[in-house]
DNA sequence: TCCATGCCATACCTCCCAGGCATGGCGAGT
DNA sequence: ACTCGCCATGCCTGGGAGGTATGGCATGGA
């Protein structure tokens, strides 16, 4: 069975008579004639009644038409569907991204993914762990991680996509917050730090601790924090205060004062399989390019 | 686009390889292979990666090939479907019945109609009024009835499908409800009726005041009901006696002993637009007539 | 390293069938 | 009775689906 034989037959239905569909299809009457009673010959039963002027559909027929109809529009979206996903513009995309960034510009260049690319199934995995988040990539759990520190590994490709300091965001009054420009580093021993749990975010962890051994001071830890609400609230209730990407400070935390570190820096990379051509991580990357910055 | 091209990709896809899908299309490698290639002008982008040993299906391939299935699967399903309904087997089916009917054989017969017809939509639509259900026939509204009196015109068909004798049924302890025997018609005139209201049915009502003429004995109205559990509780209560169909029997009332009216009977007819030679029409009435009883 | 193997692509051929043309039968309206 | 419009049938043709032969290429084992 063909779907030329279903199409001929909505239109014989559509029209009424055979002539009339032969006209509409450009074809002959004869031939469609044939092709009706190919289709006919194929179901075991008549499909119109002949009724001397046009054809009326049986039960059969009538029942035939209306699901034909579903089908060829079944099989026009199929190939539609197959000509955008060829294109990157349709079909199913994962992105796994640090948590720690949401609240930059990375939010919005989602949100821009979403609307440019409206037929596409896009899932987002938010997640605190780099190492978990390569590797969600290496394993096809997901088609691109936008994270801090990728993995180190060959069959990873990877860019910067963002960069901007880490800023210290302390507790409104406190001496450390007054002045505009960055603080030196050695700030980070002036205060107690409202840090994540090293069990939640290993490397954030490790990165700030390592930063305070840099200046050449002992951190003194105030609390922790499983979610950056919470740190930003901890924050605020006065333990200390916390380390965190600069763009957190679009949060605007009541009683939470931001002020940069001078002279450091944190970033966001775009991790994706090295194998990875499809045509949908192209178009992905392109948009976040857009709105990104090495 | 044709299904053909359908199923290769699909079968391609699922065997990994052109030559294996082949193989079991029962076709060779090169035809398969062009008509790949007529595919993957079609939609306009690759399908499949060749990786030499085989094929991976791209994006675009992975949309088209679940698509297919679907399209594949909806296309044999209309042809299926379109063989059923040639044999009534398939399709919808209008019935709309006598209430009065439906304790009695009638209630068992749609329930055989739904068991054996498993296929087919079978809507039921009760009525009371006799013009009406005839009238529905006529406007197409439903394709059967089955009724106490058909109205009687050239482009309705009528067949005689049940008949029973007319029972009336009294309050448990009257002196009318000894004896097992059929009551006299005369027995009309020593209870009060318990009616269905003539607005409601007006052929019911009617009838049973034609029956006391017919015996000599003036009708006393009793009480009226709206509905058959409503008329026998209204027996039940001692308001009077109901005249109604034989078959209500089955309700087994507390409270309400049925004893047959002698030379009564009631029948129960099926109606059907006279040039109406559907499938599903014939199957249906084939049915009915098993279980019937002129 | 080289051959064997199995895969896909291309070139060429054949034959079937979709589609065209001519014509005949038939019902409906004038 | 005539005509018109419709469907069915017989016959013919051309395009394309499908087959055969062959070559290129990747993989894997001696």
């Amino acid at each position: 069975m063909e779907l030329r034989l279903l199409t001929y037959v909505v239109t014989i239905a559509e029209e009424g008579s055979v002539s009339g569909a032969a006209r509409r299809l450009h074809l002959t009457q004869p031939t469609l004639s044939r092709q009706l009673r190919e289709l006919e010959r194929q179901v075991g039963g008549a499909l119109f009644d002949r009724t001397g002027r046009g054809l009326t559909p049986t039960p059969a027929g009538e029942a035939l038409v209306r699901r034909a109809r579903v089908v060829l529009a079944e099989a026009r979206a199929a190939l539609d569907e197959a000509r955008l996903a060829g294109q990157g513009l349709s079909g199913r995309f994962t992105v796994t991204f640090a948590g720690s960034g949401i609240n930059g510009p990375l939010g919005a260049a989602l949100g821009r993914l979403r609307r440019e690319l409206p037929r596409v199934d896009l899932r987002l995995r938010e997640s605190f762990n780099d190492a978990e988040m390569s590797q969600a990539v290496l394993d096809d759990h997901c088609d691109l991680a936008v994270q801090r520190l990728p993995l180190r590994d060959a069959r990873l490709a990877t860019r910067l996509w963002w960069r901007e300091p880490m800023t210290l965001f302390l507790p409104e009054g406190h001496p450390l917050a007054h002045g505009a420009e960055p603080a030196p580093l050695s700030a980070l021993g002036q205060i107690p730090l409202v840090l994540w749990p090293r069990e939640v975010s290993p490397r954030s962890h490790d990165e700030i601790i390592a930063l305070c051994h840099h200046a050449g001071v002992v951190p003194r830890i105030g609390a922790e924090g499983h979610s950056v609400q919470t740190l930003l609230a901890l924050v605020a209730a006065g333990f200390g205060g916390a380390v965190l990407a600069d763009s957190h400070r679009a949060l605007r935390r009541v009683g939470v004062t931001p002020r940069p570190l001078a002279g450091t820096s944190t970033g966001l990379y775009l991790v994706w399989r090295a194998g990875d051509t499809g045509p949908l991580l192209q178009r992905v990357r392109t948009v976040l390019t857009e709105l990104g910055q090495g």
